[in-house]
RNA sequence: GGCCCCAUCGUCUAAGGGCUAGGACGCCACUCUUUCAAGGUGGAAGUGGGGGUUCGAGUCCCCCUGGGGCCA
């Protein structure tokens, strides 16, 4: 049976790039019909954090992928390593060293003078049994070194690079596999986790191709099973470094925040890299699952485009159905809420939201943007839209008879306030889109936005008809207040790489809390 | 510096010797329209360079260049 893992250490918020390596190696165990585990290495004490691992497995529950087995911690393995480090001497596989840090410093410099590759000079290799004896007994700290066979050549079959050969002489010498304070280093650990945790595959990123044939050594001196290896290459920033911080989002719990739907982060990441071959972009985990091949994954590194992204998680938005949709929002305003991010959206204005925005939004923070309208009797208005659609002659004198009309208005639909509108445009002698862009400016803060006669029939009559005779609070008008900066939106960085199509719809929200409308109608009835 | 990996539109990719090099994001134009999206139609845009092998090379081999990783 095939297993697979994904071993994180807990250094940090998980990384989109760990993500996607976690991804494939779920999509491989489950194509398979394998199993799939998790492994905490968290044996660098010095950078470890509780709350990393927390994020970690809270991330990865995000995402959606769940582990066969409970987690396994390295940390209380310790005994487990030791003990086979010092079969390993038994074997005549490994030895100890006694070298000090400061001896070990000297070899690096003469060799560096010497412009020679470092290699451990294998000083402790040849101590004799009562020099050991006599160390141990005097209680110095030792090492464990590995002995690297001379000028051998080894290969593995790689599954996505293909045939990979390093030589012996280019392993920097003996190498520590457990060091002096007891802890193991990495090479060793893996080895003898993922042999004892019974992994027949072993996908990673490609940083680890270098440490390959060092555990291949491990496994050999053993004579244990080689699992198959399989290395992902890395993902890229737009400048094609290594992605990091700088280049924006990196982290699941980022992602998240900005209002990324899990589903659609899945979908992208396994598309970095992958494709199912037939042209389809948008796979759903069960298909991925069913064509998932790990020997068709490319070889180069993946620059990560946020507008595709973005693109992606806007297709997922308007795929869903709007019971989903507003239990996903709910959940996401809450999680905001914890966050301190200062929405507090009422529940009772999701469905209204997803009404009016769903086909116009790319991410779940942008109902809670665009729709501020909705929910906010304080909601900004754009300076440029009060500009160029309030500034005409006489314009709040035609919108007070316009509220006056539509006070009246015994039915109020879509159908019935056009007609208002256009019949009183015709009557003045007033182009129509005159009208419709005050109003919706007057209403809405912006003027951009849904099909406004809709718009207006869902926001109710109680609040629009007042709000169109005041000329959208015409008093305040004049002093609006400038934009927040965008830098003061968390979500700048990600607007810096999506062109965003509409800027004057992305009204930054003032942080305070402030009164909220009521409600304007029967909201269960709006899925209907 | 040593070793290793990688190379198709700006980006993600398809094409495992025989096609006018296909799709997607983004971009541009047109269309729809009360705005913004969405939708529809069309467009610009790619095999890093040089040698081989072959009737035929994006595809196989070598070199160069460029990028990346690991070790120090």
């Amino acid at each position: 049976m095939v297993v697979t893992r994904f071993a994180p250490s807990p250094t940090g918020f998980l990384h989109v790039g760990g993500a996607r390596t976690c991804i494939y190696n779920y999509l491989y165990a489950k194509a398979k019909g394998g199993k799939f585990l998790l492994r905490i290495e968290d044996t660098d004490r010095s950078r470890y954090k509780e709350e990393w691992v927390e994020g970690i497995i809270r991330g990865l529950r995000w995402l959606g992928i769940e582990w066969d087995e409970p987690e396994v911690y390295q940390s209380q393995r310790l005994e487990i390593y030791r003990n086979y480090a010092n079969k390993l001497i038994e074997m005549g596989y490994a030895y100890r060293c006694f070298c000090t840090e400061e001896e070990l410093e000297e070899e690096r410099k003469l060799a560096e003078i010497l412009k020679k590759p470092y290699r451990y000079s294998r000083k402790c290799l040849f101590l004799s049994k009562e020099e050991i004896e006599k160390n141990l007994k005097e209680g110095k700290p030792y090492s464990i070194r590995f002995k690297v066979p001379d000028d051998t050549d080894i290969t593995f079959e790689d599954l996505v690079h293909g045939s990979i050969t390093y030589n012996t002489r280019d392993l920097g010498g003996d190498f520590v596999i457990i060091r002096s304070d007891g802890f193991p280093t990495y090479n060793f650990a893996v080895v003898i986790d993922d042999h004892l945790m019974g992994i027949t595959h072993v996908i990673r990123g490609d940083d680890h191709i270098a440490n390959t044939p060092k555990q291949i050594l491990i496994y050999r001196a053993f004579g244990w099973e080689i699992p198959k290896f399989a290395h992902l290459s890395m993902i890229l920033g737009p400048d094609r470094q290594k992605l990091s911080k700088r280049h924006g989002a990196t982290s699941l719990e980022e992602f998240r925040r900005m209002g990324i739907l899990p589903e659609a982060l899945f979908n992208y990441l396994v598309l970095l890299g992958w494709s199912p071959g037939d042209n389809r972009e948008i796979v759903s985990k069960e298909e991925m699952i069913k064509l998932f091949d790990i020997t068709r994954v490319n070889k180069n590194p993946a620059v990560f485009d946020y507008q595709k992204l973005l693109w992606m998680n806007s297709e997922y938005i308007r795929m869903m159905e709007d019971e989903r949709l507003f239990e996903v929002l709910k959940e996401y305003n809450e999680y905001l809420k914890d966050l301190g991010e200062g929405y507090e959206v009422g529940e009772e204005y999701l469905p209204l939201l997803i009404k009016l925005f769903k086909d116009r939004v790319k991410t779940l923070r942008d109902f809670f943007d665009y729709g501020v309208f909705v929910y906010r009797e304080d909601f900004p208005y754009d300076p440029e839209a009060v500009k160029s659609r309030l500034s005409q002659e006489g314009i709040f004198d035609h919108l007070r008879e316009l509220g006056r009309r539509f006070e009246n208005i015994e039915v109020w639909k879509a159908e019935e306030i056009e007609r208002v509108l256009r019949g009183y445009a015709d009557e003045v002698g007033v182009k129509h889109a005159v009208f419709i862009h005050a109003v919706r400016v007057a209403v809405s803060g912006t003027s951009v936005g849904p099909s406004l006669f809709h718009m207006l029939e869902y926001l109710g009559k109680e609040r629009v008809a007042p709000e169109v005779k005041g000329g959208g609070k015409k008093d305040h008008l004049s002093k609006i207040k400038p934009h927040f900066p965008f830098t003061e939106n968390p979500l700048s960085i990600l607007h810096l790489y999506s062109s965003s199509p509409s800027p004057s719809m992305k009204i930054p929200i003032p942080p305070n809390s402030l009164s909220k409308f009521t409600p304007p109608c029967e909201f269960s009835q709006l899925w209907k």
